[in-house]
DNA sequence: GCGTCCAGGTCTACC
DNA sequence: GGTAGACCTGGACGC
């Protein structure tokens, strides 16, 4: 247990529109930091390492979409001296995409017969940033060759047994375990105590690869070349094309056979007859429609599939 | 109850 | 350079 009893408040000003509850928390769910963070009356609990400190987060908006404040306390064990302030403020700035300037993609996508829809549904909705690669990359490989439930479950456990319990205002929040720790781990073990199979192999190389120290940060692969940043992400252990574009923080589009499902009842209004073989067809003509753009608009669509099923009448729904 | 199939990919041996 | 087949595990399905 980790007893968080340090703390310090600021306030972030993003660039509007700038709606917090959809850029923190997401229609679909998907958690800022990690999966046991808590939203409570109107404010997010959460946990994570910022460079080697586990820091207990809380966050509120403090204003509105037009006019965003983002109120932040920063909880953690020691005294954060002046510099590791403004780093920590830095950092949560870049994760919660205070900076993001969205209005060239809404140009773009009030043009788009598709996007037009799902821009007013989620009007002000942020990309977030990992400031972490592993979270991300162990994520990646737990949704390879499992349906979501399953991936859902590996990852609870996966935390679960090897996270970090935070205790900060009452509230106890599981973070994500670092490299360090899972490389210290056996592949046996890992597949035993959380039934990951074959992708234990890849989980533990993939945290002594990261361990070591020498490989980019999310900041430093986002100053590179985008070509040369995926290219770095596929050396990694486990982490083939889908892999890398989750994790690239250049955004990418990362096309599975669930969403192929999706975008080619967008693209082409049928079903493909093979989801799988359809994969290479449906991401080049999304990457040719999208370019630049192809993971917002991939983002904005996943995040208002129910919406959008109503407005263009289809089922996006996997069948 | 039991056997078979396959799922929100990746890697490798083989041609 | 292209590709078939293996890979953990567990739920769905047919019998």
């Amino acid at each position: 247990m980790n007893r968080l009893t340090r703390s310090f408040e600021f306030q972030i000003t993003p660039v509007p529109p700038y709606n917090f509850d959809l850029t923190a928390r997401r229609p679909t769910g998907w958690s800022l930091f990690t999966p046991f963070e808590i939203y409570e009356n109107d404010i997010l609990w959460t946990a994570t390492h910022l460079d080697s400190t586990l820091a207990g987060i809380k966050l509120s908006s403090n204003g509105s979409v037009s006019n965003p404040k983002v109120l932040v306390r920063i909880f953690s064990r020691k005294e954060q001296k002046p510099d590791e302030q403004e780093n920590v403020k830095r950092l949560i700035g870049k994760a919660l995409g205070a900076d993001q300037d969205l209005s060239e993609f809404y140009g773009m996508a009030r043009k788009d017969s598709i996007l037009k829809h799902v821009i007013d549904d989620l009007y002000g909705m942020h990309d977030t940033f990992s400031i972490t690669i592993f979270p991300e990359a162990v994520l990646a490989i737990l949704l390879q060759m499992a349906p979501l439930k399953r991936s859902n479950e590996m990852m609870a456990c996966f935390i679960q047994k090897y996270g970090e319990v935070t205790e900060f205002e009452g509230k106890k929040i599981l973070a994500w375990p670092t490299p360090k720790r899972i490389s210290k781990v056996t592949d046996r073990e890992l597949a035993e105590n959380c039934k990951v199979g074959y992708r234990a192999k890849n989980i533990v190389s993939l945290a002594r690869k990261l361990a070591k120290g020498d490989f980019p940060t999310s900041e430093q692969i986002l100053e590179m070349d985008p070509d040369e940043a995926k290219k770095m992400l596929l050396e990694l252990p486990g982490i083939g094309d889908y892999s890398a574009d989750i994790i690239n923080p250049h955004g990418g589009f990362p096309i599975d056979v669930w969403s192929t499902e999706v975008f080619a009842k967008l693209f082409f209004d049928k079903k493909p007859h093979n989801n799988r073989e359809a994969v290479d067809k449906v991401k080049n003509d999304g990457l040719k429609r999208w370019g630049k753009w192809s993971w917002m608009a991939f983002y904005y669509i996943v995040q208002d599939l129910p919406n959008l099923s109503k407005k263009l009448k289809k089922d996006l729904r996997l069948s």
